[in-house]
DNA sequence: CGATGATATTTCGTATTCGTAGTATTCAGG
DNA sequence: CCTGAATACTACGAATACGAAATATCATCG
């Protein structure tokens, strides 16, 4: 396990998720369910599909993320105007609020960290980062020509209850 | 969302969990299996606690994953002759087979990754990744002095109901 | 040694993820 | 307009992660 790049990253990444989980606790929110706020605070109203490639999760985790959040009235889902087949998330007024003070919390990690590095160690984290980009060339984008992009490996749940699925129409 | 630090990583550690998945796929191995299997390459035979600690997980999480490998016959739980309230897990000739194959594919993902980066660039990140360390550190509980490992807080009780423990039988 | 608390692990219930299959819609080409 | 392929999303079922509680053992103190 003496691993120079991957166990830190593991590590780290654990200790974020750990770190703001607790954070947000109180507020009732997931990292998954803050990430897609957080999200949503900047580019609401965006298409399923779009949060998708950001979070990274499959379609159907979205559909049980989204009707989660719905549920508790945070995000609307409303018809796309330019694809039928498609539906735009919005936050609603109070999501936008919470929205807010989730991001907020990220932000101020994220600036504390900053404070105890300089700038050069963050030019090396970068090229370590993007060494990994270059190396794990898992696509995400739909406009790349030939790739494969079939990739399993995650946990499998049930989404049980009935199926809400009300857009549009209210 | 134009976080410095919190987006690539997040980015990162997605790509890489699905680079891998991809890889070991073949083998019917998913992330988290691998990362046990290949810790256990080093270090069996572990106790569970241990591995709870490295790999971050609930205890709970960890007895349904090792007894999925144990199902398999790629892992075995013996007991652990300096505390009666643990066990050890020991890889079994298959298991090893396949760890080593698995723990060579994230070697071999390490090394590609490392031939992109300079000894500079390695600095910097791990300076990164060590503010995070530090910036996320968790409450830790007073008595439990020198450890970093993570303390939930839950009951103990002692009545009656069933108990049963399953163990170094096969 | 007995009481009390801490640890190690499991079981159970429940929430969550995701693969697969199915529906609706758009697009491409006649 | 019609047909077939691709896209966006959802429902359902199966597998997983994890909190709470249960049990066994260890550790400590008296």
């Amino acid at each position: 396990m003496t691993l120079r790049i991957l166990s830190p990253i593991h590590k780290a990444t654990r200790q974020i998720g750990l770190h703001l989980a607790e954070k947000t606790a109180n507020l009732g929110v997931s990292n998954d369910e803050g990430h897609l706020l957080s999200y949503l605070e900047s580019y609401s109203p965006a298409p399923i599909y779009e949060l998708q490639r950001v979070l990274g999760h499959r379609p159907s985790t979205l559909t049980g993320l989204i009707d989660r959040l719905q549920r508790r009235g945070l995000v609307r889902r409303e018809p796309n105007p330019e694809d039928g087949r498609s539906f735009l998330i919005t936050l609603t007024g109070s999501g936008r609020e919470l929205a807010g003070r989730v991001s907020g919390m990220v932000r101020q990690f994220e600036a504390n960290v900053l404070t105890g590095v300089d700038e050069r160690a963050l030019e090396g984290f970068r090229e370590v980062m993007d060494a990994i980009g270059g190396v794990a060339r898992v696509e995400i984008r739909p406009d790349a020509a030939g790739r494969e992009g079939n990739a399993q490996g995650r946990a499998a749940r049930q989404t049980s209850g009935p199926g809400i699925r009300k857009a549009g129409g209210e």
